[in-house]
DNA sequence: TACAGTCGGGG
DNA sequence: GTGTACGACTGTA
């Protein structure tokens, strides 16, 4: 039987080798079978290579062992192996572990692959590929081909049905009293209070729809586990999975630390036969949601339920692998070469990594925006630099490193850049399509949210090759790519002057230029031919600001700063509406302040109804018109409770949560609200929440007045530690208590100008 | 004032 | 499955 349709999933089934199931063009969801033999390699000394085949012959007699070659990337050579090749993927570990404990001297290749990366890699498909299939009777596959790629631009879209399971409240926080369940049209209302009910229209639901997505709010951390429990507590047989052989997968919660910083994510859930994704509990999900996730699973071949859950370098270390096993390269176990120890794992390490400047303090008029695209992958590229490739002695025609004592190899196409070429080919189309789109079309939506899962994969890409334990990664390819980083933007500056620009900030991979000169397609195209790295004008700035340090104030910080674009539109960075640990009311009253000093071509016209709109939000704080939930500030537990030295806020609003019974893990989000007294904090968690009059007002009115500032300083020409002081006095006539709406229109008039009030030290 | 603790950055 | 930068800022002691 020959069958069309798309791939749905892949996984393992202990006796058959493969479960693969095939959403057919006829509209049958088909759990098929595959027999998936795999291989994997040891490599060593020829002696030692002889007792392994030994070994294997009487301790592993299921196994096929095999004298050959394969390439050792960091060698750079074909080197001697003996193949083990185990019937079925579930029988590796069995072979694999003994013959790794009585060889521990060996190299192994291809050991700890993905399942989903094999099958990728060996059979051409990929997850959500149209895709041939021919069938024999009792279901199993006996040869499949994709009839399309990952890289198609247009592609019809896989025909999902979608279910989409929410509870009325964040069960973090209240205990929810409905599930709110939507297949298609159709919206159900589940009362929670009714276990049994529940449990049977849900069953009902799930037979009846047959869901291949299940889009669950708390799926992994909450509802699912629950819902489990629930059903095996009232003996309901709740069909979550469609496979009936499959079991229902579960990854206990964990936290980690990644690039500096801690991380935590909450229990998953995993089902066979139907996917499961909980989008608080998806990487970026925000960002690029189930498009997004979809494009991950077809270029990373990582199972969509994985490509919802990983981190982009998850995703990127999988492109990889791929590669490496297309191009018979050994996917090393364990990491093979030596190096030293590191730090800067980083993309904006300032030391011996990126190009960083002091800008010029205060405000700028006219100034553009440029920034070299997917730099850091598309030196990667250009420059065919690669763990394999980059070496810390001279060769013959190799090219030496700026700055470094590096030489890389362009004579062959290193494994990094040819993992990356596609990934960064397929971003440029996409945005090269997105430009001829209205930005409210379905087709806008959709290629953008691919593009952005793609620029995930591609940033990440850079701090994998310094990544100690990365497959691929090795610390002089790292900086060999930093390296000609800042060489690029110094070329960029050079061009620039050239042209009569004046470069007023440089910042690893971007400048920011006062009077560029207009000629903008020649002046990049330009610095592409001299430096060989695509640049974009990110805009002209009608007028930026870069804040001074405020520990610091004489020193400008590389990273704080805020302008306005010609169209209108307003950037920002690093100051309060940016960070996730500003409330809300916080961070939409500094946005409101800019906005209105955005639509003034000189932004010191809009301080009058800048300074009216502060006094409106600083009263609704007074009279208590805002929102607790706008009041809420977040922060993240970043160490266990027992560690804490200090009683921070966090610290003390974790402790209360605890004292109720509820247990943070490190990596968490903390809500509180700023009471007066003690402790000062009111966690949001907590059962009940504090009487209104219990707020401290006085704290978040400091709050607000320290983010209004960081917009509001560098316009008025004053420092932001002066600003509160500046407000009462030249903005706000009346005493503060006063405030009334009704007396805003009038007080507007009495406020002072602005301009010309600048210190010298403070352009403006 | 020193120290402890958390955040951004990429588009 | 793995994982702990750096500088800037804020708050505590």
């Amino acid at each position: 039987m020959l069958l069309t349709g798309w791939l749905f999933d892949v996984y393992e089934d202990p006796l058959d080798g493969l479960a693969v199931w095939l959403l057919g063009d006829d509209g049958r969801r088909r759990r098929l079978r595959q027999a998936f033999p795999v291989t994997f390699y040891a490599s060593g000394p020829e002696a030692r290579l002889k007792a392994v085949e030994g070994f294997l012959a009487k301790r592993s007699p299921a196994a096929q062992v095999e004298r050959t070659e394969r390439c050792d990337v960091f060698a750079g050579r074909d080197v001697p192996v003996v193949a083990v090749k185990v019937p079925r993927p579930a029988d590796v570990p069995g072979v694999f572990r003994p013959l790794e404990r009585a060889f521990p001297d060996l190299s192994y290749g291809d050991v700890d692959l993905q399942l989903s990366i094999r099958y990728a890699a060996a059979s051409g498909l990929f997850p959500l590929a149209r895709c041939r299939m021919e069938v024999d009777a009792g279901g199993r596959v006996l040869a499949a081909e994709a009839l399309d790629s990952p890289w198609d631009m247009d592609r019809p879209p896989m025909p999902l049905r979608i279910c989409s399971l929410e509870p009325d409240v964040d069960p973090a926080h209240a205990d929810p009293r409905w599930l709110v369940v939507r297949c298609g049209e159709q919206e159900h209302r589940l009362a929670l209070n009714a276990p049994r009910a529940m449990l049977v229209n849900l069953r009902a639901l799930l037979l009846r729809h047959d869901p291949d997505l299940l889009l669950a709010a708390r799926g992994d951390t909450w509802l699912l586990p629950w819902l489990i429990d629930l059903a095996d507590q009232w003996g309901v047989d709740l069909p979550l999975n469609r496979d009936h052989h499959g079991k229902i997968g579960r990854r206990k919660e964990r936290w980690y630390f990644s690039y500096g910083q801690l991380v935590y994510r909450g229990e998953q859930v995993l089902l066979a036969g139907r996917w499961h994704i909980d989008r608080h509990n998806a990487m970026l999900w925000d960002d690029y949601d189930l498009e997004g996730v979809l494009e991950l699973a077809r270029v990373t071949c990582l199972p969509v339920q994985t490509s919802a859950r990983v981190s982009p370098g998850t995703g990127i270390s999988s492109v990889q692998m791929l590669t490496a096993l297309r191009l018979g390269v050994l996917v090393p176990w364990q990491k093979q070469q030596a190096e030293e120890p590191h730090s800067a794992l980083d993309l904006f390490a300032a030391d011996q990594g990126g190009l960083v400047y002091q800008p010029k303090i205060g405000l700028h008029r006219n100034v553009s925006g440029l920034d070299f695209v997917s730099m850091y992958p598309a030196i990667m590229v250009n420059y065919n630099i690669s763990p394999e490739t980059v070496s810390a002695t001279p060769r013959p025609g190799a090219e030496r490193v700026p700055e470094l004592n590096l030489w890389i190899d362009r004579s062959r196409p290193g494994l990094v850049p040819q993992a990356l070429l596609p990934l960064l080919n397929r971003r440029v189309a996409l945005k090269e399509r997105l430009a001829g789109l209205p930005h409210d079309s379905p087709e806008y939506q959709l290629n953008k949210k691919r593009a952005s899962a793609l620029k995930w994969l591609l940033v990440t890409c850079f701090g994998y090759l310094g990544y100690r334990n990365a497959r691929f990664g090795r610390i002089e390819a790292h900086q060999a790519v930093t390296a000609y980083g800042r060489e690029a933007l110094l070329c960029a500056k050079e061009v620039v002057e050239e042209h009569g620009g004046e470069v007023i900030q440089m910042y690893v991979d971007g400048l920011w230029v006062k009077d560029c000169p207009a000629d903008y397609p020649s002046l990049l195209d330009e610095i592409l031919a001299r430096s060989g790295l695509p640049v974009g004008l990110d805009g002209v700035y009608r007028w930026v600001a870069f804040l001074p340090s405020r520990v610091h104030p004489r020193r400008a910080a590389a990273n704080r700063y805020f302008g306005v674009f010609q169209d209108g539109e307003v950037k920002v960075r690093g100051i309060e509406a940016r960070r996730r640990d500003t409330a809300p009311f916080i961070s939409a009253t500094q946005l409101a302040v800019l906005k209105i000093l955005a639509r003034h071509a000189d932004p010191q016209d809009g301080l009058p109804e800048a300074w009216q709109a502060l006094r409106q939000r600083l009263d609704l704080l007074r009279r208590g018109r805002v929102k607790l939930e706008d009041l809420l500030l977040a922060q993240k537990m970043g160490r266990d409770m027992e560690e804490y030295k200090a009683r921070s806020p966090v610290a003390r609003a974790v402790a209360q949560l605890q004292a109720a019974g509820k247990t943070l893990k490190p990596g968490q989000r903390v809500r509180y609200l700023l009471t007066l007294g003690h402790p000062g904090v009111w966690a949001w968690d907590l059962p009940s929440h504090p009487p209104l009059a219990s707020l401290d007002i006085a704290r978040y009115e400091e709050l607000v007045l320290r983010a209004a500032g960081t917009v509001l300083a560098p316009v008025c020409g004053i420092l932001e530690s002066q600003f509160p002081a500046y407000f009462r006095q030249h903005a706000s006539p009346h005493e503060f208590d006063r405030y009334t709406s009704q007396a805003l229109p009038g007080a507007a008039k009495a406020l002072p100008r602005a301009r010309g009030r600048a210190p010298a030290s403070l352009p403006v």
